[in-house]
Parts: structure tokens; sequence; C-alpha cells
DNA sequence: ACTGATGCGTC
DNA sequence: GTCGGAC
DNA sequence: GTCCGACGACGCATCAGT
């Protein structure tokens, strides 16, 4: 029986070790001195996950019930919680000070009790992600509330962290995969093996189970378990992009959703990006794979919301149909959803990410109809790349996928057998008029920042969001304290800060916003440069923002 | 019965 | 999704 | 090249509060 106090200790070296072969040697010795229901606890925990995908389990903890719960725990008042956040930037140092000025309510009784095991805090973690209903973030609270007031101010800060789901210890993935190699090398693992069994479950515990018993060779793929999908990496031009792969096979990139299809028999079973299932949500999906000539088939592709005019919809009406419950059939018809197939992972009772891309196609093509099957030209040509790239673009699409037709399916994987290339869009200069103060790295910095175009009808700014990436460590430092000097107002984490600057950012898409002044928002912002040249008045227009909006992606909006 | 805040998934 | 930083 | 963290908009479900 581990103490929740080793592995807090384990998490606090972790955090202050900067190399990374140093935290995975770290890791991998506490690793080997668990049992088994600890081991396969802590390899999630060490992550920052608490439930692996296919437990179907949520926290359903946020910053504000974790406060909540601090605060009750300790009687503090949630302004204090505010202060000390904006100061440290870190829930987790939050906790661990607000932990320590602890005044003994409500369960005091139980300080006498032995220390909190990683067993004990796991069973906790359980009982809030169960607590639904009525009462239930009541129910939510009080078990970590429990957590804190038995915990020490170490263990507080991870509980804090955990139950938020957010370990920033710099162990992700690749890190405890590494760890789990090192730990269990004796019996036979190594990062190569390690990798391939947690991408075909996607639970790092069960992978460290069975790394330790010597039996990673028995996680394969099955139907209805889910795998992780083979991504693409971004590509700088067609040009590179045929330099690297030669002949390859060119898709389009379709705006949509990604959907990785099981079938077996009549059963289909739909799972999304993090191998949620999503079946329930998607019923033309389903009927339309169920016309696979296959008895049993695991296939990937992308569902996208094709409106009356052949063009795609915009991507916000595909997210009004993932993960909906209610009124499904009935958005079903407003927003139907088409598929376009382009890979084969599993067919008829065996795995085929071993074969080469091209003998997948061909199995794919004989098993799907071309209705249903994403485009593919197999060349080398750069002009033929360009051909389908414009036509792609000027179908409304994101761009271009070149695949390497040798390549095998690698699940989980982002490399160069699959580059996708994207348009540069335009940018936008925008005023910013707010900012929000940084966690983490960020601690007492500005990290994100609140943009305004003009409105040249009322002088007013109007609002379209944050930017918060495209800022190197160091810029950001300069900016905070520039800013500093014109912050106007200071509410929460937010500021308020007197319009004088403009930032140049880029962007992938302009969409339509409910939630900010402007009526419109940036899909990926980005902030490309401060324009210390420009002045207020020649920053953006709305109407420059709308007739953008309008002409984007070779749609013509009336 | 309705609204707003919150969490969590998509990109 | 994007991006920068560390290794 | 790879991994990790610090962040973006949006929409649905859920729950708390009215």
């Amino acid at each position: 029986m581990t103490s929740f106090l080793a592995f807090a200790e384990l998490c606090q070296k972790v955090e202050a070790t900067a190399g990374s072969l140093e935290k995975i040697n770290l890791v991998a010795a506490f690793l080997s001195s668990l049992d088994e229901p600890e081991l396969s606890v802590a390899c999630s925990y060490v992550m920052g996950t608490i439930f692996p995908p296919s437990q179907s389990l949520a926290m359903g903890v946020g910053p504000s019930i974790l406060y909540e719960a601090l605060s009750k725990a300790c009687g503090c008042s949630t302004e204090q919680i505010g202060e000390m956040l904006r100061a440290t930037g870190d829930p987790g140092l939050v906790a661990a000070g607000v932990v320590e000025k602890r005044r003994p309510i409500g369960f005091a009784a139980f300080q006498e009790s032995r220390p909190l095991s990683i067993a004990d805090v796991s069973e906790r973690f359980m009982a809030v992600a169960r607590a639904s209903g009525k009462k239930s973030q009541d129910i939510k609270v009080k078990n970590l509330q429990y957590l804190f007031s038995l915990a020490s101010p170490l263990e507080a800060r991870y509980i804090a962290r955990l139950a938020i789901e957010d370990m920033r210890i710099g162990i992700g993935e690749g890190g405890m995969r590494d760890a789990i190699a090192l730990a269990f090398h004796e019996i036979g693992a190594d990062a190569e093996r390690v990798e391939q069994a947690y991408n075909l479950t996607n639970d790092m515990g069960l992978v460290a189970v069975n790394a330790r018993r010597g039996t990673l060779a028995e996680l394969s793929i099955m139907i209805h378990r889910p795998i992780k999908m083979m991504l693409a990496q971004l590509g700088e031009s067609i040009a590179s992009a045929l330099g690297e792969i030669g002949t390859a096979a060119i898709e389009w990139k379709y705006d949509g959703a990604r959907v990785q299809i099981h079938k077996d028999a009549d059963h289909v079973w739909i799972f999304s990006r993090r191998l949620e299932n999503v079946t329930a949500s998607l019923p033309e999906i389903v009927q339309t794979a169920k016309e696979i000539r296959a008895q049993s088939a695991i296939l990937d592709g992308e569902a996208v919301a094709i409106g009356k005019d052949g063009r795609p919809m915009a991507f916000q009406d595909i997210l009004k149909r993932f993960r909906r419950k209610y009124n499904v059939e009935k958005l079903a018809a407003r927003i139907p959803l088409r598929l376009f197939l382009f890979d084969l992972i599993y067919l008829d009772g065996r795995s085929v990410t071993d074969l080469p891309l091209r003998e997948r196609r061909d199995l794919l093509e004989k098993i799907a109809d071309p209705g249903i099957l994403a485009d593919q030209v197999v060349s080398a040509s750069k002009e033929a790349a360009e051909e389908i790239y414009r036509q792609a673009l000027a179908a409304g699409h994101e761009g271009i996928i070149l695949k390497n037709p040798a390549s095998v399916y690698a699940p989980g994987k982002r490399g160069k057998n699959w580059l996708k290339i994207k348009p540069v869009m335009e940018t936008l200069d925008l005023v910013v008029i707010g900012a929000k103060w940084g966690e983490g790295r960020r601690a007492s910095l500005l990290g994100s920042y609140r943009l305004g175009c003009q409105d040249a009808a009322t002088g007013n700014l109007l609002d379209m969001g944050f930017v918060a990436t495209g800022f190197t460590d160091e810029s950001l430092a300069e900016l905070t304290e520039m800013f500093r000097e014109l912050i106007v107002l200071e509410k929460g984490m937010e500021v308020e800060i007197k319009p004088a600057v403009i930032f140049e950012v880029a962007y992938e898409e302009i969409q339509k916003s409910p939630n900010y002044s402007s009526g419109y928002a940036l899909r990926f912002p980005r902030m490309v440069a401060v324009r210390y040249d420009k002045s207020l008045e020649e920053a953006d227009s709305l109407e420059r923002v709308v007739s953008l909006y309008r002409g984007q992606r070779g749609r013509v909006i009336p």
C-alpha cells in the first residue's frame, strides 16, 4: 500500500527536474515500487489523466468546483483564492497554500486517521466522477473537501491538479512510455512495444500492468476497441512535400471531424478523435457504414456537413451534431453529414495496419462504394498536386494531404508519411483592448490578449476574441511590462487595457460569433507582429472583417 | 420553465 | 487546432 | 524530430439558481 504522499513527492521531484531523461528515471523507479492496482492508477495520474477513455468517466471538476472545495475545506474566501491564483498562476500552489493555513473544520475528526493512500484518492475521485443529478456538485465538492482536509500541503498541490486533470510536471504520453519501458525492460518491455500497446488501448495503466506481466503482445487490435488515429504533420509546401515523399497519394483535407468506424456484421460503433463513442449522434454515418461489404472492419475517415449547394457547411454546424443526445434526427435532417473514408485499419478478422497504404486503399475500394470514399490521386507531379489543392480550396475545404503510398498505418503517430498543406491566411490588424493573467509557465504574465476591431459607424471598438500564441517567452515578458501601465480595470484574472497597441494577427478562418460584440471571431488566431508603427485609427474595421468573412474559402455569401 | 455558468469534447 | 521551448 | 505545455472559438449536456 503506497501512500499518496510518496506519489506527491515523486511529482514534486519530477516537476523540479529539468531534463526529460532524469524525469523518466524518477518515474520509472517509482513505478517499480508499486503493486498492480497502484501501478495502473499512478501511470494515468502522472500524465494528468484520471480515467482512460474506455471507462467513459469524467471528473466534472474544473477550477470553479475545485476552488469551492478548497475554500470549504480550509475556511477561506474565494477572494483569497483568487488573489493567490493571480500571484502564483498555479492551482496546485493555491491548494497547498490554502491547506497550509487550514482551519480544522468539518472533517477534523478524520485528521486522526491513517495517511492517504493512492487507493484512497482514487476511490474519492471515482466518487466524484460518479456523482450526477441533483446536488451532484455538492457531492463532488464534499469528496474533494474530504481529501483536502486530510492532505498535507504537498499532497493538496497534486490532488488539486489531478482533480482538474492538469498536472503540468513535464511527463506526457511519451515520457510515460519511456518510464514504463525503463521500469520493466527486464521483462521485455521496450519503448516501441509500450507505445504500440498504448496506441492500441489508449490506457496507460493497462499497458503498464501488461508490461510488468510481460504480456504486452497480448494487447492487439479488436473490433469495438478504438485505437489511436494516425495524424498528419504540417508540410511546408507542395513542392517540399513531394520532395519528401516522391510519388504521393493526394487527398483533399476535408473540413470536418475525424471518425473511426468499427463494423462487426450489423453492429456499428463510431469513435471520435479522442476515442469517444459518438455512435448515437451520427445515425446516418451508422447507416452508411452498414453498407460496407465486409464481415468486420475498422475504417478511418472524415465526417463532413454538406449543404444543399453541395458545399461544406460551417465547421460550427458540424459541432452541432457531435455529442448531441437529443433531437438527433431533427438536426441530422438540417445538417446532414457525409462520410469520406480514406483508410482501412482492420478487415475480416485481421489487422491491415502493416500493409502499405496503396494496398489498404485497394482493399478499401473493394468494400466501399466510391460515394463514401475520399478521392485520391497518386502522382509525383507538382502541377497535378497544385490543381487538386486549388480544387479543394475552391470547394471550401482546408487544403490537401499528401501521403506516402508505401507507408504503414501508424496509430497515434504524427509523421512525415502524411503531410498536410494549408494556405497561409491573411492577417488582421487589431487593437489590444484587454488581457488575462496566465498560469504555469505564464504565471504573473499577461498570457492572452483580447482583440478589437474598429466600428467605423460609431467609432467604438468591438471585440472579436483573444489571441494567446505566437509569442516568445521574452516578448510576453516585455508586453506584460508595457501593458501593465495601460491597465484600466482588473476583474478576477481579466484585465481591461487602454486601447493603444495593435497586434497583427493571423488566422485560419473568420467565424460568426455569438460571444463577441463584433459578431465575429477568429479560428486559430496567432500573433505575428506587434505593429508599433500603426495607430489606432489604422486598425482593421468591422467592414473589412465582414467582407473577408464573405469571401473566404471560395465561398460567396450574399 | 427558463437562464447562465461550468465542464469537456470538436477543430 | 497553433505556437514556442527544451532536449 | 519529438514531446510538452500554454493557450484560441465553438456547441452540447448538465446542473444550480431563479
